[in-house]
DNA sequence: ATCCAAACCAAGCAAGCGCTTGGTAGTGAA
DNA sequence: TTCACTACCAAGCGCTTGCTTGGTTTGGAT
């Protein structure tokens, strides 16, 4: 197997690592996502998935070699698409401030899958093999590497007296766990969240 | 099936509510666990957690009518054994502040399995059906009631400025996400980590 | 009109799954 | 000694699973 690489912005700004959504590999993937994402990825059978896309399940194996490989590019997509639109965002902020609290948007954003990213998938982690990991996880760490920078400079600048790994532990758990009581109807928007979590782990010096 | 009914403190003392650990279910418990842990419900197999008790899988079922009793039984004796230790430690508190620290510190314990109580499982919610939900949710509030009086409190008293349900959400976030980076080994320890969680998210007045 | 490759169907295999059945060994009370 | 009861075995049933195989359709280039 080849060597996994980190995406480039460049690629993935081109587009060039998302499959198709019109292709019939395309439409795949993005039920997959959906079923994935509802029943987990146990208990979605191949079957599932093919009559959700209006084939047959042998079909599907013209597309992916097997059902992991579905999971992996699901998961590849997901932070590719999630890279892809955070960097467009962090382009526009005008102060470290602004940066962390994108990072957090944009983050809860795909946690609730507002513009079909769907973070939690990525909780799929040990229904993957080894090297499938691997080829994920080189995406993980270009991810990450956007939020341990932001964080290394809130520290030394005094914003904060947690230290980096924990931080980013925190704010991520503290995020991830909205999935469990958030409505999108209810009292807090994603908004009123992530203005809740700068202000719950950062102290602003204005 | 009888309506289910929250544990009372009295009950939780008895320990009544825990299976014999060295009785024949409560040997399965145990392996049924540690499996669950290890490998999710989904991919444990009854015929793993009978090769691991050192019986045939078919006599499982002389102690549980199905697969999802099992882990039914698992979580309620999690929630329970946590609950044991948690009024016990709550005890000697002295004050509020001692009183969360007693909060972070046994849900610590209780993800990393200090004590055997194995938080973790509880992720496998999904895998219950809705009767075995509302029975597990019986006990899962009585746990979540303890640190809501107390979140109260702390909010009435100043020491956070974040909302209760969203407080309590980002702390059992922080939590549980340690289980992704913590190492019993590594540089930091669980009393560690139940500091910095106490000082990310509240302001001593001492 | 011919060709070709991609996309898909129809059928089903082998393995593994949760669970059932009918019977047996061991134990303690009457 | 008898009886009932718990704990377990031995065998396997019926079903679902991921995946394979061989053949058919489809659409676009030549």
């Amino acid at each position: 197997m080849a060597q996994p690489t980190a995406p480039t912005p460049e690629q993935l700004i081109s587009g060039e690592l998302i499959t198709n959504p019109e292709s019939a590999k395309g439409r795949l993937l993005k039920e997959a996502r959906q079923l994935f994402r509802q029943k987990g990825f146990e208990k979605t059978t191949v079957r599932d998935i093919a009559s959700a896309t209006g084939i047959l399940s042998g079909s599907i194996f013209h597309h992916f070699s097997n059902k992991e490989e579905i999971l992996r590019c699901v998961m590849v997509e997901t932070i590719c698409t999630t890279l892809m639109h955070l960097y467009q965002e962090l382009d526009q902020a005008t102060s470290l401030e602004e940066e962390i609290k994108t990072l957090i948007r944009c983050e809860l954003d795909a946690i609730h899958s507002r513009h079909g990213h769907d973070f939690m998938i990525l909780g799929e982690w040990r229904s993957i093999n080894a090297d499938n990991q691997a080829i994920v996880l080189q995406y993980r760490e270009a991810y990450e590497k956007l939020w341990h920078k932001r964080l290394k400079q809130a520290i030394s600048e005094g914003m904060t007296r947690v230290e980096v790994v924990i931080l980013r532990s925190f704010i991520r758990g503290a995020l991830v766990d909205t999935m469990n009581w958030y409505q999108a109807d209810g009292k807090y928007s994603l908004e009123d969240i992530s203005d809740q979590v700068y202000s719950a782990f950062f102290i602003s010096h204005k």
